[in-house]
DNA sequence: GGCCAACTAACTGCCGTTCGTTTGTATATT
DNA sequence: AATATACAAACGAACGGCAGTTAGTTGGCC
């Protein structure tokens, strides 16, 4: 019953999941194959209903790998006992370093998510809602008490988010700045703005 | 000869084009179906080819439309007078307003450009390629005569251009503040930032 | 009568998935 | 040590369905 693991200490289930995430990152959920990815696992696309029910169940599995990360990184932060600007300073760093670190899972539940069914549909989309009002929330508090500019809090939840998609470009160009320096450029920029 | 055109003046090819555009926005160009847009239009799918050529046809209108739109604005900016910082502002601005005025087209052709086949992939992927570093070029003269903080000016590039798709979420969000005051707050945040 | 644009019908091809079977290997039995 | 058993995991073939697209035809308007 042990469930088999190969040299990577990874089950087959996970090796199909990393492979799909690839997969879909490169091509999009829809346009990407059962044959493609059999193919890159080095198998027949028969062969990989061995491992897993269905094509949506491996995009389940990535975009709720991703919604827990930001979610319980949320939390940790949200019961620290930092000031607002470092709060948001913190999560902004975090979803930077998932985009270092981890972007193509993070790029497919971003743009895929709407490809999954109900309940996962729903389940997802209330999630990241939820998400948003809790960094929405944290900024306003910070409005509050001046350590934030009077700003319309969504607004910035909007650019921040999306602002760190960015980084997908700097994974594909040529000339890279370290990932240290990406990350401090970012986080300046956001903070403390574009002017001298 | 003449083109037939319908009562908002448009050649049936155009409204084909807009109820693609709304199509591809909101299902994503591998999921959206000929028969989907054939039905959104009124007609049956194998009466759109009196129309148009293909579906990619479709996609590639899209695309050019939105990168000649940019590069044209581009070019105006670059030849005016205006100041570094100023000049960054203006192209902010035009995305914002285009993002608020035409954001099916613009998302599609962000999100969906890849699905184009060569020679018009590699052709918009050098358009987007080269409008980029005219963006940086602007950004650097800037940090060089000391209007623009001493930062990775492509980081910039890649915040900025990302930060505007937020824009989408605005559309759809209940709550909205007026357009006129979410493209205020974005400039206010992207060019002096979210500290007090 | 000519022609544009709509229709119905159908084609090819790929999609996700299922089926029944074979293969390989680890363990249990002799 | 050799053989039998069991089971996970691979396979080739095929399914129904929907995709984009084509062909041939019909209807209506100048």
């Amino acid at each position: 019953m042990a469930k088999i693991k190969n040299k990577h200490n990874a089950t087959k289930k996970e090796v199909i999941v990393e492979a799909a995430t690839r997969l879909f990152r490169e091509k999009g959920f829809k346009a990407a194959s059962m044959r493609d990815l059999a193919e890159a696992v080095g198998v027949e696309a028969a062969s990989l209903y061995n491992h897993i029910q269905s094509k949506e169940e491996l995009l389940q599995e990535i975009c709720f790998k991703v919604a827990n990360a930001f979610n319980q990184h949320c939390e940790e932060v949200e019961n620290s006992d930092l000031g607002s600007i470092q709060k948001v300073e913190a999560i902004l760093r975090f979803h930077i370093r998932m985009m270092l670190e981890q972007y193509e899972m993070v790029i497919v539940a971003d743009r895929d998510w709407k490809h999954l069914s109900d309940p996962y549909l729903s389940n997802y989309h209330n999630q990241r809602r939820t998400y948003r009002k809790r960094l929405a929330g944290i900024i306003e508090k910070g409005i509050e008490n001046a350590e934030v500019k009077p700003v319309d809090a969504p607004t910035v939840v909007l650019i921040m988010l999306h602002a760190v998609n960015g980084i997908e470009s700097w994974h594909r160009s040529k000339e890279k700045i370290s990932a240290r320096q990406l990350e401090e450029n970012m986080v300046l920029i956001m903070i403390d703005g574009l002017k001298a």
